[in-house]
DNA sequence: GTAATTAATTGATCTATATCATGGATAGGA
DNA sequence: TCCTATCCATGATATAGATCAATTAATTAC
């Protein structure tokens, strides 16, 4: 039995991608909020839904990229190899997201793999089809390019990061980053609702498991957190930013 | 007198953002390129030009974005700055490339600055025109959206070079890149048509000056490059390309 | 409930790259 | 053609974080 993990258990299961579910999803998304009920039920015939357990493979790098995915439940991690098979954890991924394929061409190719770190309940679309979408529909285009355009600047933040700043300040800004999107307060504090190993953290951060662990006892000692096996809670959320104002503005 | 740079000097000076210039380049681009020459010219009365010199700043990092810049002629670096004073640079930017401004709302600011390498000349366009031009021209916004997708995907895949490669193949990496945006068939090689310090090499492959110094020379020693202040030259790309060959795919 | 597996900690050592320091080379102005 | 800024190369040293290795703790399987 588990002694103790404070992190909700009870997930989705596959089958319960309900239509519901479904219109909701689709409703919520950003880029779809502005629509009609009728427009939201006519693009929703394009999508189909699929439910994953925990660690599957939704797509591989390298393979077609075919699908736009869109998140209905659950969490999913965005990883790239090197041929040494060292990972790179690019994003994770919760209800709302989307990811996969979004390219102009049919021919291309998924960058990253996807898997499920939780059960997971995902829709996609062709990617054909989504594009159609955009045609049809010019502010979701619109929107898209925004919700792109503020991924590109999260990136090159994170480029000057892992170019400029101490092993302390990448985890600080992983967990802070990880708080903001997926917090929830607990009475362990601020709980990052995710199944989050120390290994995963390192990949977040361009480290290896060893400095992530060595990082994550002292601020453990500092109550700027507290931890166990695959959770992270944030206890001192300001003392974290703190670490980081020497480089973020 | 210069002894030597095989570099191009004929830069275009300030005035010569003539119309001609303005109207080719607008129908160069590449999310133009299927509109109708009214609709080059209408676009192009939202547009205004001008000249900087080189070293000129053209806006800085945290100012308020209010426009869209595409480049004329010259060549443009984007820096993102730590408090430290460490310099990341994101990009050199050519003929034809866009950047500045892209944003929903008009009290956004610029992540980065943006620096004038060479004398140059630059149109730009208010945000909120060009979100305008989106709206009306429903296929701008998608090539719009598939350029940014584009610079997400290597700005993803430079992030894996800097959590995963050794220093050299940063440099590598740095070096086959700009050869593929700004190479030209010369009598010392592919040169890079741009004048790249070693410094500038640094920035762009998160090392320091000493480090590329290193690096860039022991290339030379083994014929891979040949080199001067400020210009780099590829003689073997096939060389280069060897040595990021362990991870990229 | 016990064994087997996986995750995390913690210590000892190593190494790639940063940092510090100096001299030489190149460019461009007077 | 000299003078002075930069730019570049290279040696010596320091160090953050990786790597290697062993131990403990938490989960899952039986």
């Amino acid at each position: 039995m588990s002694r103790f993990t404070p992190l909700d258990q009870n997930h989705i299961e596959p089958h319960m991608c309900s239509l519901d579910l479904r219109l909701y999803i689709l409703g919520q998304l950003p880029f779809f909020k502005n629509l009609s009920k009728d427009q939201i039920l006519e693009i929703n015939k394009k999508f189909v839904d699929r439910g994953y357990l925990s660690g599957d493979m939704i797509y591989a790098e390298g393979s077609a990229a075919e699908r736009l995915y869109v998140m209905a439940d659950g969490s999913v991690k965005l990883i790239q190899t090197s041929p040494q098979g060292k990972e790179v954890l690019l994003d994770v991924l919760t209800t709302g997201d989307f990811f996969g394929g979004l390219f102009p061409t049919s021919n291309d190719i998924y960058r990253e793999s996807a898997y499920a770190q939780t059960p997971v309940c995902v829709i996609s679309i062709e990617n054909s089809e989504f594009r159609k979408i955009l045609q049809n529909y010019p502010q979701v285009a619109l929107s898209v390019m925004d919700i792109i355009s503020e991924r590109l600047r999260d990136s090159q933040s994170f480029i000057r990061l892992i170019s400029t700043a101490t092993a302390e300040q990448r985890v600080a800004y992983t967990l802070v980053k990880l708080s903001e999107k997926l917090g929830e307060k607990s009475d362990v504090g601020l709980l990052i609702q995710l199944p989050l190993s120390r290994e995963d953290i390192a990949n977040m951060s361009a480290l290896t498991t060893e400095t992530v662990s060595r990082i994550i006892s002292k601020f453990q000692k500092q109550t700027l957190i507290k931890t166990g096996r695959k959770w992270v809670a944030i206890r001192n959320v300001e003392g974290l930013k703190n670490i980081l104002s020497q480089f973020m503005p």
